[in-house]
DNA sequence: TTGCTCCTCACGTCACGTGAGGTGGC
DNA sequence: TTGCTCCTCACGTCACGTGAGGTGGC
């Protein structure tokens, strides 16, 4: 549709996200459809597009939906702290996978 | 207890694993305690110990409790192979993480 | 009897997965 | 009418978390 305005199914396929995901953040309260078409079906413009988008890469950081809500809006310099807190974290899960990692090498050579 | 025979809270303590973990690892039949004292109390012997143990490194690794119950008698050479394949998985793992810090970097860039 | 630990359910939680049942245009 | 897509519940799932209610020795 012109305006950027897509169906439910368009958004779930470009941005791999399954229709119980968005219904999860909708509940949530994190993200509305836009509108609707004359059939009840829902429509998402550009804005809730994005902000599905960004939900989902909050969440690939390891948010949770609860962290989001309190996140999603909150004056950019609280994001960013969030932002640097969870690369921390991040880094600390590396860390533990590499652990993990050569733990796993250690027991196949005990094989 | 002598012979390393421990009392569930011991276990717990030892091992990081919460009670209801283990409960869940029952539940599961991945193990069983090793017997009671005379009121009633849970007892584990070093065999169930080890065995919880591994339980939790393999829950670590990335192996549901069912993909476990499937794994943790199977024969050596099948064991070796899923931990080969979960380390391909847990390589493929880091570098989706060094993706999203990359990601979460150049967000507060732009802030 | 009070306090403390243990035990066994069993509902709650989180983020969806997976139908169920109903609608509307083709 | 059949087939297909969408919609809105609502129960199921996974791996526990968190009490609830009851017991037994000190």
């Amino acid at each position: 549709m012109y305006n950027g305005i897509k169906y439910l199914r368009e958004v779930c396929d470009e941005l791999k996200v399954s229709r119980r995901a968005i219904q999860g953040y909708e509940k949530a309260g994190l993200v509305s459809p836009t509108d609707r078409n004359k059939y009840g079906h829902l429509l998402y413009d550009d804005k809730a597009q994005k902000r599905i988008e960004t939900i989902k890469l909050y969440q690939q950081l390891g948010f949770s939906i609860k962290e989001i809500t309190q996140l999603i809006d909150a004056p950019q310099p609280v994001i960013k702290q969030a932002l640097k807190k969870q690369v921390v974290y991040l880094k600390g899960e590396k860390e533990r996978i590499d652990l993990l990692i050569e733990r796993a090498y250690e027991l196949m050579e005990m094989m």
